[in-house]
DNA sequence: CTGAAAGCGCTTACAG
DNA sequence: CTGAAAGCGCTTACAG
């Protein structure tokens, strides 16, 4: 209904007095056709102003150019700006090769759900999955041979493509930060412990204190959650149980802006009397009171890794995990 | 590649022994087909598990199943979680109605862009526009049949179907509250004036204006640009230049907050001297200090409102415009 | 209400 | 290096 009639290979071919077999070589990179032919085809192809119609060939080929990204959470996830963020740096790597992204956010859940079944049924040629909450799902596509991209460290060690941020190395500089600019007594309030991400930040921090000589005690680990409310409640509790700590490791901004807001309300000076440093660098690092320290994260980085990694494993080349580097973002609160 | 063999129209016609144009009819609702063979073919189908191989359907009837939503800007968008909100309220409602969300981020610039000719090429069977800035190329899919959505209202008055937010209602509802709380002059920080939804929202400002029967002094009405620098700037020139302004309706949360912050830093006392409201009810509204006082739009409805006139026009029904209301979120700092 | 048949626009062994 | 031909798995007039 759309367009009005597109040229077809019959039309290409006859323009360029080749076979339609011909047309398909030269549009598919096939250099075996002999240079001058080729040339009248490409010539055919600019003339007409043809694009090759995706479906047909995605039936004839069995390949449909299109790559899943699956959002194993519900719609709510997008109240924090990094899923998006992910999503478009994966369609842009993905669009520069000719494929096409389709969004799924959806919990995953079991092996026969909607999207379990989807990613089955061979409509797509392949999956970038994100907040992935288990590997069962992943282990089953793998056995398919469906090429898979994890965003995060996968749980089980299977040899499944991964992108990540170095989420320790991230957890040892806001930490170690911490401690070379006085802080004695740093606590960290942890993401949600179930994310591979929130357990190698917390490795993090524990490094930090083995390199320092000194033991963390009891009680400044404390096991949040990513939200706000976690954060102030956690830092109500801190400063009540230890009036005495001087630092505050977050594991996500937004947890850090809720430990400054209780700091804020007890009148607690930052970074005098405790330092605070968060993660991401996300919008609300720059425009908190004070502005916060955190790890910075490249979170478009991340996405076009991820579009890569799928990318490699289509053309059958090699690939390794991504690990992308975090940067200390020093402002005022530490 | 992926997927094992899957059953087609062959087998299941051949095991609810009917032809494979019955076996398509009954897949597509077609109801003239005898109840009993209808019943045999729906048993096949299940027995088997079949699910329509979606290319080789696509080709045949020359529909795509896949809708674009088209996000005319860059990769940087995403900073606002706006976009991914709205977009996961279209891929939800597209999906239960068997259809496919493709994802495309990309300044829309000129009639012959990327993006232009894709929409153009049939390769969607309809296009989602957000954050539209010029109508040309609505103008021009428009006369090509494409159904489309914008989200937002378009800049020229053609027959687009569109949602929105009801702007003019929010920020009359913002202006009216800060002056029923005793706010006598009440400034306006803008977003970005090129869109229509800050020009709205300036225009509910001056509606409620004009029912307390006065007009807002000169330098009153600050054209910012949805940005928290914005917003700090225009509130440090506002205070400077009128040191009795006693309210400002910030058009996004964003900038509300750039206020906030002027303000805490120069010692005024929010609400007590300023009143501040801003617009959205983004995560940034519950977590600042003090928490601000918003108009909150409904964005995944939006997002479904969009998928729905999409649905609308697809099936060939009638449909208007949507206009969701806006609700006034009272915190503490108005 | 139903089926045989042509067709959607590509891709890909196969034979040369 | 090249072309004729079969085929991908559906849909849809058409004739009955």
């Amino acid at each position: 209904m759309a367009a009005p009639a597109r040229p077809t290979y019959a039309v290409i071919a006859k323009t360029a007095g080749v076979s339609e077999a011909t047309v398909s070589r030269v549009l598919n990179g096939d250099d075996s056709v002999h240079p001058e032919r080729a040339r009248r085809v490409q010539e055919a192809v600019d003339k007409l102003g043809y694009k090759k119609n995706r479906v047909a060939s995605a039936l004839a080929s069995g390949r449909t150019g299109l790559i899943a990204v699956v959002i194993d959470d519900d719609l709510s996830v997008f109240a924090d700006p990094f899923y998006g963020t992910v999503t478009s740096g994966v369609s842009r790597i993905l669009m520069e090769n000719g494929l096409q992204t389709v969004l799924m956010v959806s919990p995953v859940g079991s092996l026969d759900g909607s999207v379990a079944h989807y990613l089955k049924s061979g409509e797509v040629d392949g999956a970038i999955f994100f907040a992935l909450h288990s590997d069962i799902l992943i282990n089953s596509l793998k056995k398919l041979g469906l090429p898979l991209v994890i965003t995060g460290t996968p749980h089980s060690s299977s040899d499944v493509a991964f992108v990540d941020t170095d989420n320790f190395g991230g957890g040892h500089s806001a930490t170690k930060h911490l401690m070379s600019n006085g802080a004695k007594k740093v606590a960290i309030i942890t993401g949600d412990i179930g994310t591979t991400a929130a357990k190698q930040r917390l490795d993090g921090y524990l490094q930090a204190y083995r390199e320092s000589g000194h033991v963390p005690a009891k009680g400044l680990i404390c096991e949040g959650d990513y939200s706000f409310e976690a954060g102030k409640a956690h830092c109500e509790k801190l400063l009540d149980a230890h009036p005495d700590v001087d630092g505050i490791f977050a594991s996500n901004d937004l947890m850090a802006l809720g430990a400054l807001t209780v700091l804020r309300d007890r009148g607690i000076a930052v970074p005098e009397q405790v330092r605070v440093v968060g993660f991401d660098d996300s919008l609300i690092a720059q425009t908190s009171a004070p502005a916060l320290t955190t790890i910075r994260q490249d979170v478009v980085a991340l996405g076009e890794a991820a579009g890569s990694l799928m990318i490699a494993q289509l053309n059958g080349q090699d690939w390794e995990p991504v690990i992308l580097p975090t940067e200390l973002v020093i402002r005022a609160s530490a």
